[in-house]
DNA sequence: TTCTCATGCAACTCTATATGTTGCGAGGTC
DNA sequence: GACCTCGCAACATATAGAGTTGCATGAGAA
């Protein structure tokens, strides 16, 4: 099954507007990302609603960050997201007539439980701002620049 | 994304399987989990190829089961079926030039190995013979029957 | 006012994957 | 030989993330 990215993605959209002052297209950011602008929006458009950032129209439009890194977590941005399902593996039926099942549905279900319940909350303890400090981290050993451009470029 | 169903399946057809002496077929499994022959026999094949079960062929024929259940643990019954993905969740790319990414992965990345890693040291926590025994449990306290038919009658 | 820029949104296509279905061949029992 | 059951290939269906296009709306510039 093909695996969702759009916790992935709207992470390394939120650190590199993180590098930037001022508003930054939708168009350039689907370019840093190799995607569609259009796609950007629609991972945007929930965040935005809860005023993590805030998107601008006409000249000098754009997309601008409006709150806290540091009191963002990666739980916030999930939620944000809509929440989407985390395992790619569930119970064939949820409220099943047949014994068997009902057992089977039991162990495996408090076993999938165990596990999202897992991602959640290390998901609430690494705030946007944690991830934007380790990203410097890597710049300074590296020594590169952290304009979206050259990162992009190889 | 529909969530994989595919091991909840088996260990339904494995305890079902366990709760009669003779060969069942893959048309009676079906029917059971309301599904089609083939289906089950798609989902079984990994089994046999391992000796888990065994299948014959012609009259009379059908699976049986070839171990010890309390030998098998969820984990081998996930390797058997081929270790499908079990997050829905994954980065956007893997080995990503940019740094921003970089930092954003191995956030994520450590998370989404750590849940994995709890999800299979689970299954390897659990035999099958420990879900038929949770059963037989539930099938006492309800004081059913173990017959194929009577617990899918309704 | 008019032009250009940028978002907002709906509708569509594409792709991957689990699942469902059909048909036929191989092998085994009666 | 007749019948049963698995094995397997091929095709159909459903769903969801992702990509794409077109157009309307609002904001700033000329």
């Amino acid at each position: 099954m093909r695996r969702d990215s759009r916790l992935s993605g709207v992470l390394h959209v939120l650190l590199h507007m993180a590098e930037q002052p001022g508003p930054i297209t939708s168009e350039a950011l689907a370019r840093a990302m190799s995607t569609n602008p259009v796609v950007i929006r629609r991972i945007m458009g929930g965040l935005r609603d809860r005023g993590y950032v805030h998107s601008e129209k006409g000249h000098g439009g754009g997309w601008t960050i409006a709150c806290d890194l540091a009191a963002v977590t990666l739980r916030d941005i999930y939620d944000a997201l809509g929440k989407p399902e985390l395992l790619a593996m569930g119970n064939r039926t949820e409220a099943p007539g047949c014994l068997v099942e009902q057992a089977v549905n039991a162990a495996l279900g408090e076993t999938f439980d165990e596990a999202e319940a897992l991602l959640l909350r290390r998901f609430g303890e690494i705030s946007v701002a944690a991830l934007s400090a380790d990203f410097h981290t890597r710049l300074a050993e590296r020594g590169g620049s952290p304009a979206l451009e050259t990162n992009h470029a190889a």
